[in-house]
Parts: C-alpha cells; structure tokens; sequence
DNA sequence: TTTATAAAAGACAACTTTATCTTTTATAAA
DNA sequence: TTTATAAAAGATAAAGTTGTCTTTTATAAA
C-alpha cells in the first residue's frame, strides 16, 4: 500500500508533533529510536519532510526535528506525497496507464470508490490529530 | 498498492478467463501481447498462477494456457495472494508489527475500514465476472 | 518412435527501495 | 572567535522487484 519510508514518515512525524508543546527539539537518533527505524534512514526521511516543510529542523548544539504549530494542521496526505508520491490513489488496480470512466479496466468503478475513500481519509487526518490520539494515550507508535 | 506482477497476472488471467468457451490454449506470446507485458516475465507468473492452479497449462505442441470452468469462480484475491501475499490486507498503515483493535496505532480504526471493503471487494470479485465485463466490451484490458 | 513445439526451471542482469557511512555546513554556547 | 554539536549532502552497499536468456521437460502430431 505505502512504502516502509513513508510509514516511518508518518510515526516520526506524529511522534514529533506529539512533543510540540515541549520547547525542545529532537534529534535523528531519538526519532529513530522511538519509531523503532534506523537511525541513518530516519535522517534522510526527515531531510526530505524538513525540505517539503512537513517539519522543520535546526542544525548545531540543541538542534534538531521540531513541529510548528501550523504543521498541526498537515494531512497525512501530504506526508504520503513526499515520500510516495500520489499513484497510490491514482493508478489503476490493473495496471491500465489510461484507466478512467470512459476507458475502464475491468475493476474501475468499484475499486475508484476505495481509492476515494482513501483519498478523502488521508485528507482529512492531519498529523495534529493523530499526535492527540497518541498523547491522550489511546494508541502507539511502537510494538508492545 | 498491489504489485506490478500481480497487475500483469490480473490482466492475464482475466484474458485468459475470456476466451473458456473457445477450445483453444493460448501462448505465452500471446497472452504477453495481449496484456502489453513482457513475454519472457510473464512467462514467469503463468507459472506460479498454474502452480496455485489459478490456470492450467499444457505443454507441447497446441500446447498453452487456459481456463478451467471451475477457476472461473476463483476470486481475484487469489491472484493477489498468489504472487503479492496478502500483507496488503493485513499490514499496519504506519508499519506495526502488532497493531489490532487492543493495540492500534493513530490511524487503525479509521484504516481497518478500507482495508475490510478492500479485502470484501477483491474476495467477492471473480475472474469469471471480469471476464464477462470485458467480453461485453464494458470495460479494457490494454491502453487505448 | 521421432520431431517440433511450448511450458518449466534455473541462472543471471537491471532497476528500485532500503540502509549505511563519510564529509560538509550551520549554529548555539563558551 | 572557537568549539562542539547536529542536520545536510553525497557516495556507496544490501536487498527486493522486475526483467532476460538458456537449458530442460512434457506432449501432440507425423
């Protein structure tokens, strides 16, 4: 469905975001570790969320990952885009490049009604949403 | 979402299920051509779809591939599982190991619904019925 | 039985994704 | 200004997916 970068992606995200109100950053290795991802790969996750301003990041002494308050508001979507791109909401279950209403693969009009809800779900979840989930202690970001 | 093999093997499969009433088996060749996949790689996953007896093949001279009338009903689920497994039903959308209802992760809930009407719609959906869609001329197989 | 044909099987190559390591750049504090 | 620190950038490697080519096996027809 998404790729394990974009899945890192979002935990790391909405672990940072959960920490918002701390006035600390955190670093690659933290986020790694609390993600449970590896530390190298995490680093050049967050580069690319820090460039699409997903996040944002300070270099040197107390530097690290931190959430802005309006990155709250990010879609997962969004998230999703930067790592994976959209095909996963676009392309055809079977594969057609020209796949639409009026050229439909066999699938087409039942699978569209899937990729929209998934369209419409990962829209409407912003990363600010899923850290209160996680903050009030309702759900994890990690194995047991 | 699903992989490229397994979008080649629904293609195939479902052309394949196509022409059950002709008395015929079809190449490789053909049923790469058909499908605008290359023949050597289908050659490969006509393989393992024969394995798991989602088609039969024969080999030798009018030798082929075909249907059966009884792997008409098989769901395309199968396929998927076939070649994919079928993670893409199961997996966490944030990537972990143990995420279920007592142990979700932020988006569980939410993500459990696509997943059971994505796994509802592809156990449901035969190669037969799809069959019969782009037989009617309802619906492609290839690209305009 | 021989021959031609087509799938099966196996080895291998290209490309993509995941992952690591080293060097460079930015910055906060001393 | 110097120093220590942490991200950015770049090169490289391992693993998985996609794709090719050659040899072997099964089978239908002559």
């Amino acid at each position: 469905m998404i790729s394990k970068s974009c899945k890192y992606a979002i935990r790391a995200c909405v672990f940072i975001a959960s920490r918002v109100d701390e006035d600390i950053k955190l670093s690659v290795k933290e986020i790694a570790h609390e993600i449970e991802a590896p530390a190298a790969f995490t680093g050049k996750i967050m580069q690319t969320l820090n460039k699409r301003r997903i996040v944002t990041s300070l270099k040197g002494p107390y530097g690290g990952f931190y959430c802005e308050k309006f990155q709250l508001d990010t879609p997962i979507l969004e998230i999703v885009n930067a790592i994976d791109g959209l095909a996963v909401f676009k392309e055809c279950v079977m594969g057609l490049h020209q796949c639409s209403d009026d050229h439909p693969c066999p699938m087409h009009f039942e699978y569209s009604k899937t990729k929209e809800a998934l369209l419409r779900s990962f829209s409407e979840t912003t990363i600010g949403s899923l850290a209160n989930k996680f903050i009030d202690g309702d759900s994890f970001l990690t194995n047991v």
